[in-house]
DNA sequence: TAGTCTGTTAGACA
DNA sequence: CTGTCTAACAGACT
């Protein structure tokens, strides 16, 4: 559940499964994700009332009740979903609201969940570039340092905050730019149209994958919302041409070899 | 069986 | 100091 688009997904879940409750009972099923945190302060701290659901960059969290906040990160293959009971598929903490269990699960185990104190001494966050919303074309003309690969620096949590794999290949396809290209490489077209193919790849992204309860839970989705992510060999849906794929910056890049030249 | 995968980070290297 | 690459994390899937 990864990029940006996935964990606000996750936040607006949270606000209507939890905010404004507290749990009343807590399963700490794999104290591994847990990072400088207490199995046992973690299940007392959820207790406490959400107060907020908010969101930064991949990183997800819940103020509580008392002044400390839960912080999520799911990595790669993490989520929290509302489920029956308190263990279901992955299940590695899992609290219950009312009738309902929240779960964090995670198969793949690099996600974790963190207790802090205070948010804004969270030096994760602290470190982050901006979220991209809100961004304008001279924004990213600082923001990207001109020799870098425009993916690296896309997909750099310290440069902007939120955009991953998926959003490198989707992005730079609606650029029409090239999967290697340099930021310094941009045309002055490119850039100032730069912020309309992020927040409307994230925009996209949202509406895609959002759904109501049921839908968002469906096992077995494997529909994909995207143009050129993990579609190589199928048409450019601009010009025709196969999708090709290529490894840049250490993983697959999804481009078209014609309309991204 | 070997390769791949939505993320992050430490260390090597140029 | 910059930027890129690889490995590692841990498991499921093809």
């Amino acid at each position: 559940m990864p990029e940006l688009p996935e964990v606000e997904i996750v936040r607006r879940n949270l606000e209507r499964w939890w905010q404004g409750e507290a749990a009343d009972e807590v399963w700490v099923l794999d104290p591994k994700l847990l990072r400088d945190t207490d199995p046992d302060a973690l299940a007392q701290a959820l207790r406490h009332r959400c107060e907020t659901a908010g969101r930064r960059g991949k990183y997800l969290f819940c103020e509580l009740a008392g002044g400390r906040a839960v912080v999520f990160h799911f990595r790669m293959t993490g989520k929290i979903i509302c489920a029956d009971g308190p263990e279901p598929d992955y299940a590695r903490l899992s609290w219950r609201v009312g009738d309902a269990w929240l779960a964090f699960t995670d198969p793949r185990r690099l996600g974790h969940v963190e207790l802090v104190d205070a948010l804004a001494d969270y030096t994760p966050i602290q470190k982050m570039g901006p979220e991209p919303e809100g961004l304008d074309a001279d924004d990213l003309r600082e923001l990207l340092p001109e020799r870098r690969m425009l993916k690296t620096a896309l997909m750099d949590q310290e440069v902007i905050a939120g955009l991953g794999n998926i959003a490198a290949s989707e992005v730079m396809w609606r650029l029409k730019v090239a999967p290697r290209a340099k930021v310094g490489e941009l045309s002055d077209a490119q850039f100032d149209a730069l912020p309309e193919a992020i927040m409307g790849w994230v925009e996209d992204t949202i509406a895609a994958e959002s759904g109501d309860e049921v839908e968002y839970l469906a096992l077995g989705r494997d529909d994909n919302p995207f143009t050129v992510y993990k579609r190589d060999g199928e048409p450019c849906p601009r010009c025709g041409t196969a999708i090709d794929k290529a490894k840049v910056g250490g993983r697959t890049s999804w481009y078209c070899p014609s309309c991204q030249s």
